[in-house]
This record gives structure tokens, C-alpha cells and sequence, in this order.
DNA sequence: GTAAATTGGTATATATTTGGAATAATTTAT
DNA sequence: ATAAATTATTCCAAATATATACCAATTTAC
């Protein structure tokens, strides 16, 4: 009973990669120029602990990077970064420090509240009140907790319409997905900071739902800066 | 607990939510680039929970994806974004139009004015000084002056030493050097309007100076609305 | 140079995850 | 009332991941 729906609640929380995400990884060490020409990478045996999963998952991670010309696989020897690769964008957003990417949201966000009162539809209002309800559900659920955080954010982003502006949201968040950015949710977010977090969301809703774009913006600005407040007690503690 | 699900999306008189709009919504993440290749999408399931739909709808939002050719399926394993799609962060930024460019600057310059306050050096605001000068004597040649214009929007950007901030108000304003938008400063731009900008550029200056954030963003938000107002007007004439 | 340790290559049985598919109940629209 | 779509649930098969063992190529230490 409830098979398919229980192993979903569970993904969410303690996914692990598969090969497709361990490649994925690994490229962006390289791209980001972490690992370099003509470092060899880990054995086999050492990513697998570092990433928590099987050898054999490793193996076929590396195997499609392989297949990509992003390292060559020696026998007995070990597997070599190929060439230098460079993406300036990626290490850009892979290097920012955790302040510069929460003043890079309080450049768009707020201007995105006051957008959304502008563009939103009755239906990304509702949806939007829908992910609030199921947020009240998640506070004891970190991970459940920034799904729904991020849809939100998200939803919020998309509903101004504006393709260049909701695709430099992306490039913020698409931080949210690294590991750092796990660890740092688990070290910053507790059910009173959920709890928090919550209320301001439904405030901001509100803001939008009465096209009040002073209000809204301004109430994002606070909900930032509480996000900012965290990092920093979290940084000194 | 679990029954509140039902209600999920359908409580309220929305129009059309469906399997055709899951499609659109992921369609957008591909296109905007959050999701691209090689990655692999959430599973049917998670997805579900994401967009707050039944996996039956999910399942069909991306057979219709499928038949796009925008993702393959395969089963057991997953969905795949399609390697394809070069939709890359110029598409959208070439594809903006003038309207939603200048949305975004809305949301960048402001807050980059208050961080600047933050983090700007003498020597950043002297520099500031010296293009303001040259622009007094660039009245009469609407090139020159927009080539003060851009560096002086520049050096703003480039003072708050955010590089995440930096890269994005550089893809913002790579459109200044398309031809399409040489046409526009033809057509938007005069001696009248140049003044006008001149004595903007000061007044903003001046606030970062005496390190008044609420005023140094208030006045960006005054120079970017008189843009968008010689936007409007020119597309109305 | 040789032996030991390490590394990638391979095989296999098992468990888990994923898409595929069917069903009945419910909702939505006409 | 009727038809179409969505939902919730269940089971299935394909793909993948895991755990383990053993082999071959390479490196390291003596």
C-alpha cells in the first residue's frame, strides 16, 4: 500500500547519484578546474566511498566521461584528466562564495515579487498557495522542506514572464543542487527557521495577491535577509 | 493527512492545468538551461511531488516532451535531455526584448548601486568622476556617449566585486554592441535625453558617494524608468 | 629484479529504482 | 447526464546499483 508514493518521500530525502549524476560531478570538477591536466583522478575504490556508492557505479560514470574525451582510463594505472577545458560561466557561479550569491538574489528577487504582481496568473497563485500548504507539512523534513523552497523561488520567477531574467534566476540556484549547498541546509535550517521561513513565504503571497509591489519587495528583501542571517551565525558558530 | 492530496491542484477554477501544461513548464527549464544536457531528469515520481500533479499527468506532460524529441526515455533508467538543444544563455539573451532587458536592469542596478556604496574604492569613484566629465562634452555624438554610458554602468557593476552580480550584468548588457540596438540609440537618443541622463549619472554618483543606498538605488530606478520611457515612446512613434 | 600492493577489467547474484501499464474513484467541463 | 481528464493505487519488467569475488596490468617498495 502506498508503494509508489512512500519510495518517493524517500528519493527525495537520501537520494543517491546514479552514474549519470557521479559524471556529471566529476566533469564539473574539471570544468570548474579543480582537477586539471595531468592530474589522475582517485582509484575507482576511493571516489566510490567519497561518493557513497558502488564501485561498479563509479565505474560506468567514468566510463561516460571517458566517452566524452574528459579523461583517458589506464589499466592497472588509474584514469587522467585529458586536456584543459574551460567554461568561465561555471566557475563563476561554482566558485561563488555563499554572501555574493545571496546579494546576487537580493539583486533579482525582490524586482521578481514586484514582476510577479505584473505577470502572475490566478493559476501560478494557486499553485504557489498550494507548495505553501505543503511546506507547513515539511518542517521536520530539511530536504522535502528545499524542494518545495526552491519550487517556490521558482514559481515565483517564472511567472514574470521574462525569459532573460528567469534564466539568470537558474544560474543563482543552480547552485542549490551542489553538495556544498546540501551540507550548508543542514548546518543553517531547523524547524524554527523552517517555521520562519514559512510564515514570511505566506506574507510575500499575500503582498503579490494584493499587487502591492513595495510590500512584496520589501518582505522578500527580509526573507533574504533572514536566509543571509543564518549563513553568517552559521559561519562564526 | 495523505487525503489532502486529492484536492491538490483542483480546488480552485483553474483553466487548464494539465498534462500539456507539465509539458510547457519542463520545456522551459530546458530552454532557459537549468536543465540541459547531459542531465537526467527527476524521476516520474518526484516530479510529481514537484509540480504537484499525479505521475499519470507527469508521465504524459513527457511523452509529449518525448515526442519533441526535446527528451528520450528510457525505461528503468530514466528521462534525458536531449544533447540537441543548443539553447544557450545567447539565444535568450539575442532573443530579449528591449522591454523584458530593461526588466532585468531594473533588478540589477539598483541593488548593484547599494552594494557598490558597500565596496566601492576612491579610486572606483574617481574614475566614476572622470567618465561623468567626458560625458558633458559627448552631447552632440550619441556613440561616444554610449560608450561612456556603458563603461560608467560598468565600472558601477565592477565595484561590488561580486563576480556573480559582475557576469550577469555583463550578459545583460552584451546586447549593447548588437547592431539592433545601435538603431535603438538612434532612435531614443538626443541631446535632450543625453542631458537628462548626464545629470542622473551625477545625482546617483553623488548618493553612492555620501553612501545613501536608499537614494543611490531610488535614482537608478528614476534613469532606468526615463530609459524605458524612451523606449516606449519611440516604439509608439 | 622480484614480490607486494594497487589499479582497472570482468563476472555475478541480489536489491533497488525506474518507466510502463492497468484499474477504479474522483474531478472537470460540456 | 455524459465524456474526458486527473488522481491514487497497484503490479510488472527493464535498467541500474550494490556487494563480492577474482583476474590482469601497472606501480611501488625492498
Amino acid at each position: 500500500m502506498y508503494e509508489d508514493f512512500a519510495n518517493g518521500l524517500n528519493n527525495s530525502q537520501n537520494r543517491k547519484p546514479g552514474s549519470v549524476e557521479i559524471a556529471n560531478l566529476i566533469r564539473k570538477e574539471i570544468i570548474s578546474g579543480k582537477l586539471s591536466y595531468p592530474q589522475r583522478l582517485p582509484s575507482e575504490r576511493i571516489l566510490a566511498k567519497k561518493y557513497l556508492v558502488a564501485r561498479g557505479t563509479i565505474r560506468q560514470g567514468l566510463m561516460l566521461l571517458e566517452r566524452d574525451n574528459l579523461i583517458t582510463i589506464k589499466a592497472g594505472s588509474g584514469a587522467y584528466i585529458s586536456k584543459k577545458n574551460n567554461s568561465s560561466q561555471n566557475q563563476i557561479i561554482n566558485n561563488a562564495r555563499p554572501l555574493e550569491l545571496i546579494d546576487a538574489r537580493f539583486a533579482l528577487e525582490p524586482h521578481i515579487c514586484r514582476l510577479a504582481i505584473l505577470h502572475a496568473t490566478q493559476n501560478d497563485l494557486d499553485t504557489a498557495d498550494e507548495l505553501l500548504n505543503r511546506m507547513d507539512y515539511s518542517t521536520n523534513s530539511i530536504e522535502e522542506f528545499s524542494l518545495y523552497d526552491a519550487s517556490f523561488h521558482n514559481l515565483l520567477a517564472e511567472s514574470t514572464n521574462n525569459p532573460l531574467l528567469i534564466s539568470m534566476f537558474n544560474q543563482v540556484n543552480s547552485v542549490r543542487n551542489q553538495e556544498k549547498w546540501s551540507l550548508m541546509r543542514k548546518l543553517t535550517l531547523n524547524e524554527k527557521a523552517i517555521r520562519l521561513y514559512n510564515s514570511q513565504h505566506r506574507l510575500i503571497l499575500n503582498a503579490i495577491r494584493l499587487r502591492d509591489p513595495d510590500k512584496a519587495s520589501f518582505l522578500m528583501k527580509e526573507h533574504l535577509e533572514s536566509a543571509r542571517l543564518s549563513l553568517t551565525r552559521a559561519a562564526s558558530a
